[in-house]
DNA sequence: CATGAATGAGATTTCATTCAT
DNA sequence: AATGAATGAAATCTCATTCAT
């Protein structure tokens, strides 16, 4: 059960999360998805044994193409303070150039537990995250407060920036991207 | 005649939010919040006239417990810092001692348009919210900044907390909240 | 459980016909009776221990009073073809004046094996009526053929004529009863 | 790729018309339709998206081929008595060969505001019978009164003998159609 | 591979009937 | 007697999955 047709895969990816960012998970049936990607719903199961392994891989590629993009450009190579605002922008580009797919992820985490290897790409990004604040901290830049702190304000700065732009509420350009990171951090600096 | 039993709309309300920060929507059925609220399943047509109408009720009855809460010791008599500091606490609070109902919301509000009345309440907790800024900004104790940005902060330093006490990675104490808002509130101000 | 409220026995009555003649049985609900009828649904278990009960009952009280008055002045006394005639004007008159109820004992003749003493009474109608013939017949006004023939004509020259005034496409009045009597009279007579 | 089954399309048709026959619509079920036609319940609805949609298409086509056999052999050649003879036979035999279809008919007319088309079939049916009978009036073979008086006649006529007839009183042979139309003719003639 | 038909398990909904007041 | 609430059984309908081509 190898699949052959990459295109298809990627129609059938495209539309479940178009289908799920559109009406939420409650809604989502094999039939909506199938018909979406413009092929027959029995078809969907050469790609894939059933529902739950079809979004279970969704899950899990959606969550690599994320890791990807957040730590993109975000190396070991720049100073602190920029490496914290590399990956504050890529957070905001990725659930702005990629709504459909966050959507996914946020909506199909709180229904299933995730699987092992799931977990894991999470914590590696975490890991990763924390060594840059880690990093900060020791040198006196952030705060001396526990890295959750830290983290949680530079999470909850991307998503409630991202959730104004998309609704149209900020425009999506340079200067909302400045004004965010300088109050997120103003809450971050020592 | 008996009357239309309280106890029986409290106990549907109370499984069906369990229901849901177990596992989520896509699989909650009738069924299981009959069963979790010791009733058949065909009582809950006495009380609503379908699944979609339960889960709107439901919502409408969430948003309004929360809007009553957040708002909640918050009045013009205190200072802005306190104002927002306490609005900040009942935001934590509400999350923290309301998880399953807040989960509820989260997950319902992506699958459905928002009725009416619910986006009339939203805006009207938004506007009640910004008026308090809108005075920190005039009075240049905030920065001089978009609200939503300023909003965008609470928000999220809010959310990422919770979550944060929530998993058990940050206690569910005093020293939290004081530095946890600590930081919000070095974002905002001027 | 001797029904006490005649009042009820009537509405719940008249709302039966009411419904069926409306939409038929196939959507005819006990809730539906009541609403119709002023009352609760649980109340119809006071006059009646069951749905197939009430329909039973109501379908013997239609007959009841249908043969009543198909057969009112159409005694021995009166010539054949005037006896004939004025049956035929009792079961038009009949079918214009309550017709919510002969729809509905139409309809539930099909969908029930009549009872034992429903069926005996439309037999002692068809008894009666077939008196009449015969004697036409033996004194040689009517046709020479098998009764049903004749019965038959009779029958059908109402039903049809009938339904073409309730339609509005004949006129209720004296020359429509004129004119439909005499094409059944022409076919009937010897 | 397997074809809509005509067959079973057949089969539901021929198990709905029985079930109605048997015992009206009263409680006829989707899983007796498909028990009765060896299929699954869930089956049906790959076929009508609905009962009602299904009932509705079953009298739409019970009402196409009674319309076709109607009018069958009763060209503008004959002469208008056998004209109006064939019509007669047309409409029995129709009656005491598709009894199901029949009964499936009226108990359903009466319970569904008929769809625009088959009002319109229905019109067609009685315009093309009021020419036949307007000729034969028109050249005084037929009684000079209201076209709607003939008609009713020849319903009436056939409805109450082909009754008979499926009762067993009358014999389904030809000597019950010469006298059933006999009498009928006597009604009409001049 | 791909598909439309078919299906069984289960979800939602209805409804005659019973219960408690 | 009368009622609204409650319910179990059953009806309609959905949908993930399998089958046959």
């Amino acid at each position: 059960m190898k699949p052959k047709d990459d295109k298809k895969l990627a129609s059938i990816e495209r539309a479940t999360y178009a289908l799920v960012q559109e009406s939420g998970l409650m809604p989502l049936t094999l039939a909506a998805i199938a018909r979406a990607a413009g092929i027959a719903t029995s078809t969907l199961y050469i790609y894939y044994p059933s529902k739950e392994a079809l979004l279970d891989a969704l899950y899990e590629r959606a969550k690599s193409a994320t890791f990807e993009r957040l730590t993109r450009g975000a190396g070991t190579e720049l100073a602190p303070k920029l490496r914290i605002r590399q990956i504050w922008l890529n957070m905001l580009n990725n659930r702005l150039d990629h709504p459909a797919e966050m959507v996914f992820q946020e909506q199909y985490v709180s229904s299933r537990f995730m699987s092992e290897s799931n977990r894991e790409l999470g914590k590696r990004f975490v890991r990763e995250f924390d060594e840059v604040l880690e990093a900060g901290r020791r040198d006196h830049i952030l705060k001396a407060v526990a890295l959750p702190f830290l983290g949680a304000c530079i999470l909850g700065s991307v998503r409630e920036t991202a959730r104004l732009v998309a609704a149209g509420i900020l425009p999506d350009d340079e200067s909302t991207r400045t004004t965010g990171f300088q109050l997120c951090w103003d809450a971050l600096k020592a």
